[in-house]
DNA sequence: TCGCATTTGTGCGTATTTGCGTGCGTGGGA
DNA sequence: TCCCACGCACGCAAATACGCACAAATGCGA
């Protein structure tokens, strides 16, 4: 049997009567259970199917643990952003103060982060605080005005309380990345809790799929020198050879 | 069975029924108490139905209310609360500065605000400034360290933040009221920000049902007369009596 | 046939889940 | 007043699930 023929096996399986376990799995298909885990995890990659503990679910009856899958779904640098995330995450030293800017990459990001001694996390999304806790790390939410589209805190109090701080290191999304215009931000209010955050943090990443590069957004936070990039996909040459950019 | 099945299997009892026990749900599933237990509290944190004493209740029933015209039997401070938090809500003044406090009884207060002028929230919960800005109100988060438990936000920040507004008017909610022991709070943390909160606000008021007359809780965060009280069903004579008593 | 990449199975240490026992507080009856 | 039933949190131990590294098997082109 192909292992296409067995993710589309599996596909089914689950579409059929909503769930299935491990060792159904393998019992049904002929292989051992680490061959079905790596095919889980392939599926829940691809959004086919929703990866649980002890099995696989179909993806509308996933909600109780995973909420993420909505937003995901809608994402086509799927495995870059994941190989991303993942080189990120390890980046994060125990004892550390670190930084979490709000944006889907960076939301995706908290799923990677490891469970290291005392480090505190602190973001300026209230999504992104409710992921952190629920993961069980040390949160800390700036405070101001609720931004409902983006569920991102801005204005006086954000920036003051930003103010106080400075992180190890921190993790930021940029909606454009351009040697010239550096990084960019659709949002002022945004930008600047961005740009104050960015200069209270030691070590600065800007995580971002290879679309971003060469693109302009109305509002600079950062100049391109400002932080290391971590990227993934189709760099343009250009930015590639940087020695601020690590391609993964 | 998968676990994550099991957990979809309670959130449908639940929302069939209105309202499940734990002895129920463990015949029902074929796995022990102590697991149902451990799945409400997972359940209950995702926000999924609401854990209660002796088993579990959908949200609507604990928080809502808009349309449950059949099965009105359970929980009585139903609808004492929602008489309550209608009162409440209409105490909003158009162009005012306003506080909600962290808590059950304030998160359905939520529900019943008018769309008024120029009115902004403050609150140190973060699932309450969710629900406000869907609701479509301006809404400020102050800042701190969340609390996975409550979803509060505490610590310095929170204080600081806080301190520096002025607000017209402010709700609360309370686990104990007493009149020589004040309004109590089961955490330090949060009566802190309860206590500061209220010193910067005009008109207080604290909601709450009537069984919280008499009981006190740790930490005490304001005097009896500090705050107007609105409350309904069966309040004892002695408080029934004081004239910043409203029973609704 | 050889070399190389990919896939699959196996072993092992770690995490998670689950059931069970204990102790605590509460709220009735006897 | 004592006692018991009940619900619940906590900790422990067994079972299970998991991820990872490495080896074996397989597939494929030269």
């Amino acid at each position: 049997m192909l292992a296409e023929d067995r993710l589309n096996a599996i596909v089914s399986m689950v579409q059929q009567t909503g769930s299935v376990t491990v060792p159904e799995l393998a019992e049904a298909l002929g292989v051992t259970a680490s061959t079905i885990r790596r095919d889980l995890q392939t599926l829940d990659r691809a959004h086919r199917i929703a990866k649980v503990h002890g099995g696989a679910t179909s993806l509308e009856r996933a909600h109780v643990t995973r909420d993420l899958t909505l937003n995901e779904r809608s994402d086509l640098h799927n495995d870059d952003k994941e190989r991303i995330c993942a080189r990120a995450a390890a980046l994060v030293e125990p004892e550390s103060f670190v930084y979490i800017d709000s944006g889907s990459t960076t939301l995706r990001l908290i799923e990677h982060l490891p469970h290291l001694e005392d480090v505190t996390y602190v973001t300026d999304s209230v999504l992104h605080a409710q992921r952190l806790a629920l993961r069980g790390m040390r949160t800390v939410v700036l405070g101001g005005e609720l931004k409902p589209e983006t569920e991102a805190l801005v204005g006086p109090d954000a920036l003051a309380t930003v103010d106080r701080y400075n992180f190890n290191c921190g993790f930021w999304g940029s909606n454009g990345i351009a040697a010239e215009q550096g990084f960019t931000a659709p949002d002022i209010e945004e930008a600047q809790v961005k740009r104050i955050s960015m200069r209270h943090t030691a070590k600065r990443f800007v995580i971002s799929d290879a679309s971003k590069f060469g693109m302009v957004a109305p509002v600079k936070f950062a100049d391109f020198r400002d932080a290391t990039i971590i990227t993934a996909g189709e760099v343009p040459a250009k930015y590639r050879a940087m020695d601020n950019v690590i391609t993964v």
